[in-house]
Formats: structure tokens, sequence, C-alpha cells
DNA sequence: AATAGCACTGAAAACGTTTTGGAAGCTGTT
DNA sequence: AACAGCTTCCAAAACGTTTTCAGTGCTATT
């Protein structure tokens, strides 16, 4: 049997907008009537229909996020962002509406279905591109929403970055300061917002130490593990081979580490290979990978708390905010060269 | 500028019931009608308020999930379950609505939310405890659901199980043949409801192999590593220590390990340790440890299935099923005895 | 004694959809 | 000429809330 707003006032004896009310908290409404009806409903064990709710007012008390549905899932990346987000978003009283879908067309569609379909309150992206259909999308309808990656082509909505560029540029420094000289890139797809970011890092890193850039040190890689072995590959097979090399995330600096021991070196004497985001296997390697380490958990409560306040009409003192990745050093990076 | 059904009916000089048949697709529309109502929906981009579909229509699409938020909810047991969920329910087109709650009353709250007010089909439950309150409440109300994890008290509900009892038996076995005869249990919380049955599958292991159960040879543990470690510090100061151990999780097992090498005695060597779950850092483990793997993201999409499938009043030919969990022999377990 | 203000309550509209139960206009049959 | 059956459409109700606006008594002020 399910138990209305009419079921209590009936049982009341009074209206539907007074129960309404009373349950709100309204000032409007008798003290002693509001404990009455409380008690009824405490007694009936009503629970507000929320649907109905959300079509009335137009909150939801809820957050979007739309998640790629690649090979796995369960990439890390988005497991860890999404605990981050499940969590803070809960301190907030708020609930998460998870859509998993292709890539492209069924992503999208995804979006509108939870905006337009007024499911959420607002939204959390990742993944940026460099020039991203979702972020016209909702700015076009106007929805709030955040998202983990600045975009250079498109940068005027709120977000939060890690400074790929500054980390990059660190990475180069401790590999000069190592002694080496010929520093190689692994470079992720181009249609990614933080490629050019991490690739302009990469320079600012070779100029402020002297170095000249190379383009033939640089080879693309698509964010796989394979990718990343093939890329280490065509570096090492070149004339000058270098002697570091700096990939764009883990997984594919942990290619980077199969393909120099195939080739009979060692990872860390023979060859420095690091990479990007600090990934749970990034410890794990042997040798341990060096890397620069993205907070992602963090990322992903700040990332709500950002969205809240927006959401609040309140919205932190600044939209766009980029975060200083760590440097973590570990045994990939080897040690100083004479 | 909110596009709705009255839009377009007003844009094509028709009633709104027509345009939502249209769409809908029934068949008592002319099909030139359906087609101009198409093409006016297409063009102004109609995108259908599924607030209030769901309102009026019984569903929603959602699967419901709530998420303890123990000190982190990224323990990778749920995020591995969620990342099976999220993928199959976007097979059959369900979205996700999850909730992270502290465990108990705030938990409880999150059901009743979502449940009664309307925002989800069905739910998944995980982590079943031997008594489950919101199992009582589900069946109360009459919500479809699926659980993962069977409960020997009230055991009449859709739930997919890995066979715990078994796996430990399969262990135990595994034990006696290495040549162990005192074999412990790191026993998890009792009101979990897999733990009786485990605990019945260690003496059913030992009874099967003519071993006697010696009460001081099990300790509880509370699914923590540091409790893990507790456990063994406890077993292993007996005048008659345990040489093999079997801990109810791997996070227990892997703080026996600690407590094994911190008396100055070898794991798989000098004692056996073996956990449940298999979890990434078990085979990550110096040395790798044996355990019982449950494949958790496989439960995740079977779980969705099952429920999809009830959903749809097309039941599955079995509501309760069990599944036989693998045995995974790693160094933890040494090698067998003389 | 009239009026103003206050405290409390309720009727009705609104949110955007789906569904129910016709109705209007045909064609064809008796 | 009446009726049945078909095709195509629509008005209105319903889903369960929230909100707007107005009404009813009552007390206090003039």
């Amino acid at each position: 049997m399910k138990v209305t707003l009419k079921t209590i006032a009936e049982e009341a004896g009074l209206s539907v907008t007074t129960v309404s009310r009373a349950l709100a908290g309204y000032d409007d409404v008798n003290e002693e009537t509001r404990q009455r009806i409380a008690a009824i409903a405490e007694r009936l064990g009503y629970q507000p229909n929320l649907t109905a709710r959300h079509l009335r007012s137009k909150f939801t008390d809820t957050i979007g996020m739309v998640i790629p549905r690649t090979a796995y899932f369960s990439d890390s990346f988005f497991l860890e962002l999404l605990a981050g987000v499940g969590r803070q978003a809960s301190d907030y009283g708020f609930d998460l509406l998870l859509s998993v879908q292709m890539p492209g067309e069924p992503e999208m569609a995804a979006y509108r279905r939870m905006v337009a379909g007024g499911r959420v309150d607002g939204m959390v992206l990742s993944r940026i591109m460099r020039h991203d259909p979702r972020i016209d999308y909702l700015q076009s309808v106007g929805h709030p929403f955040v998202a983990f990656g600045r975009s250079e082509e498109q940068d005027d909505y709120p977000y939060l970055d890690v400074d790929g560029a500054l980390g990059i540029r660190q990475l180069v420094a401790h590999f000069v300061a190592y002694g080496h000289r010929r520093i190689a890139m692994i470079r992720s797809p181009q249609d990614l917002a933080f490629t050019p970011i991490r690739v302009q890092g990469y320079r600012e890193g070779l100029e402020e130490s002297g170095l000249a850039y190379d383009e033939s040190l640089v080879v693309d890689g698509d964010l796989t593990q394979s990718s990343g072995q093939a890329a280490a590959e065509i570096l090492l097979a070149q004339p000058d081979p270098p002697t570091a090399i700096v990939a764009c995330n883990d997984l594919m600096a942990l290619g980077a580490m199969v393909a120099v021991e195939n080739k009979g070196l060692r990872v860390g004497a023979d060859v420095a290979v690091a990479g990007f985001d600090d990934i749970p296997s990034a410890a794990a390697a042997t040798p341990p990978l060096t890397t620069i380490r993205q907070p992602i958990y963090d990322i992903g409560c700040l990332l709500v708390t950002k969205l809240v306040h927006i959401l609040r009409g309140t919205p932190l003192e600044t939209d766009r905010t980029s975060i200083a990745p760590e440097l973590v050093v570990r045994a990939s990076s080897g040690s100083p060269r004479s």
C-alpha cells in the first residue's frame, strides 16, 4: 500500500497543502499540527516520491556522470575518480546517476538524457577533448557542470586541472639533472585536451635546459600499454636513440619498459623511463616506475565540491583551478650518470 | 527554451496526446502524421522529460545500488563490482543510481529513498548480512532486487553466491595434501552471511580429512589487514601453533603474512597462508598469496542479468545461483612437506 | 464598530508525461 | 436509412509533489 501526502492528509483531516508544508518545515503551520502530521507520517512510514518532487521543484540532488564503455570500464582511472566523486557527493547529500556508454553518439545521447531529461542537477566530466562536444552542449543549454581537465580551445568553463606542463617540465629537469641529454616523449592522442599541454611542457623543459627539440624523439601512442611498447621500439631503433623516455601516461610507460628490456637493455641503468598518473601498478612494477602523480581520488572530491558550490549559487572564488602535480621518483629513472 | 510535447503539438497543430502516441510508435496514428511529428521533434531537438515519464509510467530504466561509505569507498571490491554492474546495465539500456552512505540508518534511508521514492526499478545488494534488514525491507514492499551473497536465515530471495564452503573445503584439502595437520582459520565477523558458510566449509574440510575441529585454532578478525595480523599473532603464540592459516579474506591473509614474518618465520616454508577473494594485491604480494578467487566483475554482470530478467517478468530458470570458486595456488602455501 | 494585521489553512494550478475512453468522420453492409 | 467497423485523433484524468494565492477566524488597534 502506497502512502502519499494524500494518505496523510486524509488521516489527519487536513489538506495536502498543509501536510506538504508541515513536512517541509514551513513556519506558517501550527506547531501542534506540524507535530501531529509528523507523527502520522512516521507511523505510516511515509516516504516522499522523489520523482514527483523533482518534476515540480527543479532540483534532484543528483549528480550525473557518464563513463566511456571502453574495453574495461574497470579502468582504474574512472573507478578511482568515481570513488572520490561518490564519497564527496555523499557528504553533500547528493546521489550519483551513472551511465556507462560507448564513446561518440551513445555517449552524447546519455548526456542529453540526463540533462534535458531533468534527471540531474549537474554533471562531472572527465577525459576532456581538445574540442569537446559535451562542453558545447552543456554550455548551449546552460546546464551546470565541472570538468576534470582544461581545454585550450574552450576554456571558459569551470574546471579542475592538474598542471601537466609543469609536471612534464619537472620530469625533464629531473632527467637532465641525472645527466640525460636525449630525452624522448611518447605522446598521447592529439584529440585529448591534455596532450598539447604536456607536449608544451616537454618543449619548455628542454628549452630551460638548453636542449633542442628534436622531432624524431616524439612518437605517438594511444594510451595503451602495447602502443607504448611499440613507440619505444621505434625510438630505440633510431641511430642515436634516447637515454630517457617520458610517456604521457603510466600504461604507455610500462609498455616502454617492456620494449627496453626486450632490447636487452636495463630500465633505469641504460634507459630511464617515466610516466604520468601514478596508477597502482606503477609502484608495483619492476623496477618501480617514476611518474607524475595525479591524486585522482582527491580530484573527484574537489570536482564535486566545486560543482555543489556552483549549484548552490555560491561558486568558489575561482572557477578554474590548476593543481600542481607531484613528481614521484622511483627506480625506473635510475641514478645520476657520470 | 524548453521544448516539450506541448511545443511540438502546437507547432504541428495537433494534440499532446497524438504527439505522445506518435513518438511512442503507436499504430493508431496516421503514418504521414507520425512522420511529420517526428520531423518536428527532430528539428526542435525534443528530449523527453524522463522525470515526468517516470512519474506517470512506472519504469525508470534505472538500477540502484548503495555503497557503504567506509574508510575508503575505494575498496576495490565495490569498485570492481560496480564496474561489472555498470557494464552490464549499459548493455541492457539501464542507468545506475548510486548512493554512498554510512552503514546503518543512513544506508537504510538511502534504500527507502530509492525504492519508495520511485527512482529505480530494481536494486543490487552486496555484503549480505546474516539477517539483513535490507532484504526484510525490500521483501516487505515487494520491490525487485538481487543480492550477491546467500543468507542462511532468509534465503527465499534471488541471489548469486560463490560457494564459500566449497572453496574453503578445497583449500583445507590442499593444505592437507601438502602435509599440514594443524590448520587454523581467521574468521570474519559473525554478522556477515558468508561467515557461517565458510566456517562450515572449514569444519567439513577437516572432517573429510579426518582432522578434529579445534576451537583454539579459530580466531576472529574484522576483515582488515591489521585484524588479520593480530589474529595470526594470537595463533602463532599458542603452545602448539598451526602450520597453515586460512583467512576469510585476502586482506586478513596479508596481515597474517606480516605476523608470520615478524615472528621470524617464512611464509610458505614455515607457515602456509591463504586468503579468499583474489584481490589485485594478492598476486602482487611477496610471496604471492594463495587464495580462492571470486570473479567480482563477472558477478556484477551476472547480477544485473538476473535482475533485468526479473524486471522483464522473464526470470531465469533459477533464482538462486551458486557458482564454484576457483582455488588459486601461489607461493604463500609453500610446497608439499615430507 | 470598523479595520488592519496576524496565524493558520486550503483550493487549484503547475510540472510533462502516459493512458483511458471516447468521438468524428469515413466506408461498407444490411 | 440505419448500423457496424475502421481509422485517426483528442479531452481529460492521472502520477505525487510544490507553490501561489486567497480565505477564514481571531486579536489588536483606531
